[in-house]
RNA sequence: CAAGGUACUUCUG
């Protein structure tokens, strides 16, 4: 019953997803944790085609309803090859499943399109979000730091602060990665600054991205400065 | 009866 789908988890936790998928072709007794799983698998490698025509190959078979986990499996294969067209038919089974007010569903659209580079999209659907958690501004502050689109990034947080979310590990990061588009060293050390103010001043990867982004920016010395601060370099 | 699901540094890809 369910050892089935444990099963090809635990090949593909193994990176055995040739046998993850023959335990796939020869269960039984086929449920949306099987076809999740495999899914699943295949996105988390970022095997994003193969997702995608294995959830094709569900819905023409017709037997099993997607549901909430395996709609989000797809849209991370999507993200992975930049599918931006297929994350628009995975958006209109939400709509048509009437799902569009999940949060975990939503925030996923939006990180989906905007890893896609799909931003107006992205944005769209975060507009319409009626509840948002940190997940949601995170999502699509990364989204526009990794598009170079740094004085959104800068806006979203401004917004973010507006109506009383706090910022985290996450959010700091993408605020940091505005800086590459945006950056001079000024504006880095006054982030630096509340970085510190707000606790991450110890936080490992914000350390590693500060440096870098020190780095990129002419700031070989500040660059050292938190390195040397580091407790443990690598 | 139980099992699956979303944001996360650099470099390389």
């Amino acid at each position: 019953p369910f050892l089935w789908s444990h099963l090809i988890r635990v090949y593909a936790a193994c990176d055995h997803l040739m046998e993850a998928n023959q335990v796939f072709l020869q269960n039984p007794s086929e449920s949306v944790f099987t076809w999740s799983a495999i899914i699943s698998a295949y996105s988390k490698v970022g095997q994003g085609q193969n997702a995608i025509d294995l959830f094709h190959e569900m819905q023409r078979a017709g037997e099993i309803e997607a549901d909430k986990p395996i709609l989000l499996a797809v849209l991370k294969g999507c993200s992975a090859i930049s599918a931006s067209y297929y994350a628009r038919i995975i958006h209109f089974h939400v709509l048509i499943d009437g799902l569009e007010s999940d949060l975990s569903l939503s925030n996923c659209l939006v990180d989906t399109y905007a890893k896609c580079k799909s931003l107006s999209d992205a944005r769209k659907v975060f507009a319409d979000q009626t509840r948002k958690d940190i997940i949601t501004w995170s999502s699509l502050m990364i989204g526009y730091s990794d598009h170079g689109n740094g004085y959104d990034v800068l806006m979203l947080h401004c917004q973010m602060q507006i109506e009383g979310m706090d910022t985290n590990r996450v959010t700091l990061i993408s605020i940091l990665k505005a800086c590459l588009s945006i950056g001079t060293l000024f504006h880095i050390k006054f982030i630096h600054a509340y970085i510190l103010e707000k606790g991450f001043g110890s936080d490992k990867v914000i350390c590693n991205t500060l440096i870098d982004v020190y780095a990129k920016c002419g700031g070989l010395k500040e660059a050292h400065d938190v390195f040397l601060e580091l407790p443990d370099q690598d």
